[in-house]
DNA sequence: TGCTTACATGAAAGCACTTACAAGTATAAC
DNA sequence: GTTATACTTGTAAGTGCTTTCATGTAAGCA
């Protein structure tokens, strides 16, 4: 009973496939009563002609893609249900693409856009050369970028620059004088080196603050709770330990927080830690925290991708998302 | 330049159709050199690969649909991320569906199947109907369920009415008498009740010691972290309250803890909580919890699913995962 | 230096159909 | 009783693309 070609059709009714075809395509062509015995035999196999299947379809693939790197992380989940939520009640289905290495991203988006068949493309955090563009351009794939920005295509983007600044004037404000961070390793070419940016404003903010940021404070791993809590015992085990730590996600911030637990260190009193994102658990766990906001950023990003699906006269739009610290119980 | 084919590509490259066919396909199989001279080629002529043909040719759609009721919720997040690892160096996308209403369940399970649009279908927590499962045997559609058991296809499932006791018979054993539960409002049709499952397994066990579970001491709620904190409290705040609180997830049990916080109790010296998945930040907030094995389900599930797509004479294997208590500090 | 291994590539065999072509049969016309 | 004509139908040659297989070449190694 499986999926039938024309060739079981042909076979079942004893004719050839040429006629099969012909009783599907042009009936007039062919005698009633092979017709009658063909559309008999199309019948019992429910037998769909995969062309015609597939035209049907092509109108609109109904599709839009997601490519993220490492989509587990929660702070595209996050943003994944943003975009779910905004689809669930649309004639849309969602697919996410993970990209995962380096040598898979180059070609990726090029490949993907070129073999899929799908609406629209949404790139969460994806940096992109000159000809991935041209090429999406070219082949008038809709896209929507969120954290990389980009001429050609609405995005949606934050200020990490600023997000690093709003967390050291925060804490200096607070008093610290000596202030440290964890980041994530970047991975070069892979994700868009938004650790790397919050970093540089937060550099930028100490210094301006007549500080510095000692390289021994700043602890770079690849982002997950483990590494956080690691990055935290290395940090604070040194002879001169921060006394306030700018983690650049929540995850980081978890695992940090959990260090300090470990070292029997009383967080905000013995050190302060601010995290970056707000993911849901945040206000679980009393972090101090920036918020972006991730969700709306998934929701915003479908929003521009069909307003343009729909109309392509509409502009291009580059949105940026405010970020704010949420002040909670770990400064 | 009207529509180019494979071959005025490969001609005007100086390379063979194979070729071209695998920098649009698999970049990272053909040397950069060459690539690059296809792709200028291929910029040259605008060609776009026809997708009808692509499809004929391409034995499979490349694709495993996942169906999951809510994905963005932690536990299937964390499923998830076992299917995205299964497969990431193989040839098949992943598409995620998100069923949030029954209509939509029926109806993508239907149209989908029907267009033949993936290989295999992976169903969390989803219940269906025999007209489903019909519809997907008739179409040949290899389908792994997790969570629901189903004598047509292959499956992963945990015994949710042994992990209730199990949790019973742990707090049972640590002196308590007055037990409490926070679960799932069960969705009916449209995810498979394991928080219900759980009820019972739990309440038989603590009937087989002799005890009662009083319903004031049952609260149930759409599974959050806010409803968790909600239920929490109701339970608290009654003349007797539990001695002890079972979760039917981690994501209530955080919202349990913050709730035991806020109302200035010693967990678990006042109440004792355990959660159910151990999800990532279990550990980090020392959360005793019943352990399944999230992410090794969907890793399971992929080798089920391709272990059949290979080989359909392979048999239909219902695999039971196990459970264990993990106790950590708040017990 | 000879041998194994990995990589890059082209030839060729599909895929699921469509369609031009030719052949066979029945009917009509002479 | 031929021959012309209209119908049917099967054969086989495409269609544009993917993928297996085999081969040639470059690199690794003792």
């Amino acid at each position: 009973m499986a999926h039938s070609t024309v060739y079981d059709v042909a076979h079942k009714a004893g004719v050839s496939i040429a006629t099969v075809s012909r009783v599907v395509n042009s009936p007039e062509k062919v005698n009633l009563e092979t017709r009658t015995k063909v559309l008999q035999a199309i019948d019992q196999l429910g037998y769909v002609p995969k062309a015609e299947a597939a035209a049907r379809a092509r109108k609109s693939a109904g599709r839009i893609a997601v490519l993220a790197p490492f989509f587990t992380y929660p702070s595209f989940v996050q943003r994944l249900r943003g975009v779910a939520n905004a689809l669930a009640h649309l004639p849309y289905e969602m697919t996410v693409y993970n990209v995962d290495n380096t040598a898979r991203r180059d070609s990726y988006v090029t490949s993907l856009s070129l073999t899929r068949r799908f609406d629209g493309l949404i790139l969460m955090a994806l940096p992109f050369t000159q000809v991935t563009v041209e090429r999406l351009v070219n082949n008038s794939i809709e896209t929507v970028s969120i954290e990389v920005t980009h001429p050609s295509f609405s995005s949606i983007e934050i200020d990490d620059h600023a997000g690093g600044r709003l967390a050291a004037d925060f804490l200096i404000r607070k008093g610290h004088k000596r202030l440290g961070f964890i980041g994530d390793t970047d991975l070069p070419d892979l994700a868009f080196p938004t650790s790397d940016r919050r970093l540089t404003g937060y550099r930028a903010a100490v210094r301006d603050a007549g500080l510095e940021l000692d390289p021994l404070n700043i602890s770079l791993a690849a982002q997950s709770l483990q590494n956080g809590r690691h990055s935290m015992h290395a940090l604070m085990s040194q002879p001169h330990p921060p006394t306030a730590v700018f983690c650049a996600s929540d995850t980081q911030a978890m695992g940090a927080l959990k260090a300090a637990h470990e070292l029997y260190l009383n967080v905000p009193r013995d050190v302060a830690i601010v995290g970056f994102d707000d993911l849901d658990f945040a206000d679980y766990i009393g972090l101090t925290t920036i918020r972006q906001h991730l969700e709306e950023s998934g929701r915003l990003a479908v929003e521009l991708l069909l307003s343009r699906l729909e109309n392509r006269a509409r502009p291009i739009k580059n949105v940026r998302l405010t970020l704010e610290v949420i002040e909670r119980e770990t400064t």
